[in-house]
DNA sequence: GCCGTTTTCGGCCCGACTGTTTTCAGTCG
């Protein structure tokens, strides 16, 4: 069973003993547990079979690591079934309507014997919902608005694309005077691979104004509420975008605030309340004397606390406040220490673009080196490089060197891990190349086993240096393989071989937690774009994101050496 | 149910908004 399975397991009790009035106390230590199990780099399958003890899990006590066991060895949990049976069944499902809490679920429930979102709804529409004692027409109708958008809206839609639609309404409001500290906030500052809302905040002189701005921009769908400092709208394809406006002094704390991750803030407000510190998006107050300090930037928020600035890819709740109390946080991974892309498509094969115009595009961003990394001729790629197309490439790829400055290209390729392990292209022209990256595309159906012996007999061949996208994930489209990827990671370990980190929005492949994971096991990371064209190539932040929340420092990742020094160990390798 | 620089009991984050109220409960982020 895997880890998010059994976290799910959690928030249901959680939700279940909410509904049921049980101690909160109780019902959020369910929650804690959830969410850090859905967060944990290990999986707890493995840490049971290997005797390790699951209270090292921030958040897991005895009891739940105890049920934990039974869950993933018994595939089941009495105390679960037991609680589900005494309430009516799926009554969970509506918590999940904004507006309805545990109180109201079990209103509906008792009183209406409500336990679906399609009965709540027709109980709206007959009139008895706004009849009940505590609720009302307002409430009725709130809900049957919120159930319609629901339906609706989509689920929360990858970072990828949440970023551009901030970053145009942000460019839109910059101009405006007195407009200051415009940032995005929330999960998208966070880089994490989804976002459900946007939320935006900046600083100025005059609040309101910017406000009103906002909510007249073209891109604004609707106005969902405007207020003085605040306005909620939505922008296309029904994102919802919250920005908020203050004043200059508070900006750190509101920042921090309402960058999350809601489980950070928390155990930083009770490591506050012990130091006398009451902690708000308006700033600290000393509980003793009433009196509130305002913060103007995040780092001064944080050493108040006695802490070192915690970067927000960070900010989970999984010991980075400890780390800072130690001030034992790493310098991250930048975007800046990026030497080049080790993972680009042409239009050999399925890009858009020559090897020159990359090249070329490349060198302006900065890059020493990219690697050319088209397909093999692998069933069901198009336009893949057999041996001697990649020939014929190579060719091209040595004259062209010869001609540019300032920029060098690798000559490599993605060779198509076949169904049974091997690869797509003989040694022979596998050894001429700079680099090897290798990567699963069809069959990705095959059982655990096989799929796992078939990527381990890749990651051991010696011609192969990098491991691309491991999980196949397409976010929101495909699951990701069936694969026992703590095997995977600890054969990259044991032969020198090189990991990617995806960095295309929609992959993102390693994702956070295995990236971490295989940087605990020594395993070496590559950011790539996975690029097929140009504008692609913007994509390296969103990997670096995932690095960065994986705790990555520059000497973590491959594609921060320097050329001489990246040839170096591909040589080594080989 | 978890946890410990107030350690094995007694605590457990904070403020805003909304709608239904007569002083506040419920929900959200």
């Amino acid at each position: 069973m895997k880890n998010s399975k059994v976290a799910t397991v959690f928030q249901d009790i959680a939700d279940l003993l909410e509904i049921k009035g049980e101690n909160v106390f109780k019902m959020r230590a369910y929650q804690k547990a959830a969410r850090a199990i859905d967060h944990y780099p290990r999986e707890l399958k493995i840490m049971i079979e290997e005797g390790e003890d699951l209270r090292n899990i921030p958040g897991v006590g005895e009891a739940i690591a105890k049920k934990t066991v039974e869950l993933i060895t018994t595939g089941k949990l009495d105390y679960y079934e037991n609680l589900k049976a005494e309430l009516p069944q799926g009554i969970t499902n509506l918590l999940a309507i904004p507006g309805i809490g545990p109180k109201t679920a079990k209103k509906l429930s008792s009183e209406l014997g409500i336990s679906s979102v399609d009965e709540l709804e027709s109980a709206i529409n007959e009139g008895q919902v706004a009849e009940l004692l505590g609720l009302g027409e307002k409430t009725a109708d709130s809900i049957l608005h919120q159930i319609r958008a629901l339906r609706r809206k989509d689920q929360r839609i990858p970072i990828g694309e949440a970023l551009p639609v901030v970053e145009d309404i942000m460019s839109a409001l910059s101009p405006i005077r007195g407009v200051r500290n415009l940032t995005p906030a929330g999960s998208l500052r966070r880089f994490r691979e989804t976002v459900g809302d946007i939320d935006l905040m900046g600083t100025a002189d005059d609040p309101a104004q910017v406000i009103s701005a906002f909510a007249a921009l073209p891109q604004v769908a609707q106005v969902l509420a405007q207020g003085s400092t605040r306005a909620s709208a939505i922008v296309r394809d029904g994102l919802q975008v919250d920005l908020r406006m203050v004043e200059h002094d508070c900006f750190g704390s509101l920042l921090q605030y309402f960058t999350g991750s809601k489980q950070h803030n928390i155990s930083l407000r009770e490591r506050g309340r012990k130091q006398g510190l009451k902690l708000s998006e308006y700033g600290i107050a000393v509980m003793v004397t009433g009196s509130l300090e305002k913060f103007s930037t995040e780092e001064e928020f944080y050493h108040r606390l006695g802490l070192q600035y915690i970067p927000p890819e960070l900010r989970e709740a999984q010991g980075e406040i400890e780390k800072a109390e130690q001030e034992a946080i790493p310098k991250l991974v930048e975007l800046a220490d990026i030497k080049g892309d080790l993972h680009i498509h042409t239009g050999w094969s399925d890009g858009h673009d020559s090897i020159e115009e990359v090249a070329l595009a490349a060198r302006d961003m900065g890059y020493q080196y990219i690697a050319i990394t088209d397909h093999s001729a692998g069933r069901g790629i198009a336009h893949g490089l057999d041996a001697e197309r990649l020939r014929k490439q190579l060719a091209e790829i040595k004259a062209l060197n010869e001609r540019l400055t300032g920029i060098h290209v690798l000559a490599g390729v993605e060779v198509d891990i076949r169904a049974d392990g091997s690869l797509d292209l003989p040694h022979e022209v596998l050894s001429e190349l700079d680099i090897v990256i290798a990567a699963v595309h069809s069959a990705m159906h095959q059982s655990q086993e096989k799929m796992t012996r078939r990527v381990l007999q890749a990651v051991e061949d010696p011609d192969v240096d990098v491991l691309a996208h491991p999980t196949c994930r397409l976010i929101g489209r495909r699951e990701p393989v069936a694969i026992d990827l703590e095997a995977i990671l600890r054969a990259a370990a044991r032969n020198d071989k090189i990991v990617e980190i995806n960095a295309m929005p929609d992959r993102l492949d390693l994702k956070d937690i295995h990236a971490l994971r295989a940087r605990d096991l020594g395993v070496k990371l590559a950011i790539g774009t996975d690029a097929h064209s140009i504008a692609h190539l913007g994509f390296m932040r969103f990997g670096v994101g995932v690095a960065r929340r994986a705790w990555c420092e520059a000497q973590h990742v491959l594609n921060t050496l320097p050329l001489a020094e990246l040839l170096a160990v591909l040589n080594g390798n080989r």
